[in-house]
DNA sequence: GCGACAG
DNA sequence: ATCTTGTCGC
């Protein structure tokens, strides 16, 4: 018999250990419509060092008027491989770390990964959302898992993405001509609000404003660690 | 057995 | 995510 190897990066979990209590917290996440009035919006990405560091960035931006108000960061190891229905367990400690580090208390959280949108309904936002207790909305570039008609080449375009035979999420155009990108709700967050926060988001790039801030100050303390 | 597979 | 140059197109 083998025992788990939990040296180098000592992941406090197993891959087996983790996928069980993702089948748990599933249970504690809430469907439900965003606030509908809110000041505070957070945005969070993160970038790795050949150190095998990570970066986590997490922006702060008023609502509904979207002015930068904030920006934090932590650097830290890398404790939790990357296996696909697991990411969560690699970023979201690095996330909440750098959450606290705001001064103001956001609203609603935007996170760069899927939402309900994952094979035991649990990705990144939900749990982030969970371990914050705070609303959050998952906003990734590709899909995971689940299936959906066409969407149109429009911007604006949406199709519903299924798993399962229920909807988890959507399948968003938020530029005309570019590939889509996928919504789903995370915690106490909802299919509708969740993408009308997201389209509101959107302005000219197909990456929502805060998330493509907070990957460019991801990216950018990478190449210089030395500048905030 | 053969793909698919967030970041 | 990250390693990497130029290139095609609006």
């Amino acid at each position: 018999m083998t025992a788990p190897d939990r040296s180098m990066g000592s992941p406090s979990l197993t891959p087996a250990e983790a996928i069980a209590l993702q089948k748990e917290l599933a249970g504690r996440v809430e469907l439900r419509p965003l606030p509908a009035r809110f000041h505070v919006l957070a945005a969070a990405d993160l970038s790795y060092l050949p150190s095998r560091e990570l970066i986590a960035v997490v922006v702060t931006f008023s609502w509904p008027d979207l002015q930068l108000l904030e920006k934090v960061h932590v650097r830290r190891p890398v404790e939790f491989p990357y296996v696909p229905g697991l990411l969560s367990f690699r970023e979201a400690p690095a996330l909440t770390a750098a959450f606290h580090q705001l001064e103001l208390r956001p609203d609603v959280f935007l996170c760069d990964g899927q939402g309900l949108a994952h094979p035991r309904r649990f990705g990144l936002a939900c749990h982030v959302g969970l371990l914050l207790d705070i609303p959050t909305v998952g906003c990734a570039k590709k899909r995971l898992c689940g299936t959906h008609d066409p969407v149109g080449i429009e911007k604006g375009s949406r199709s519903l993405l299924s798993l399962d035979g229920d909807p988890v999420g959507y399948v968003y155009r938020s530029r005309t001509g570019v590939k889509p990108i996928y919504v789903s709700p995370g915690h106490k967050a909802d299919l509708e609000s969740s993408l009308a926060l997201v389209e509101r988001c959107v302005r000219r790039y197909r990456i929502p404003e805060p998330l493509r801030v907070a990957h460019n100050t991801a990216t950018l303390l990478r190449r210089n660690p030395e500048f905030p």
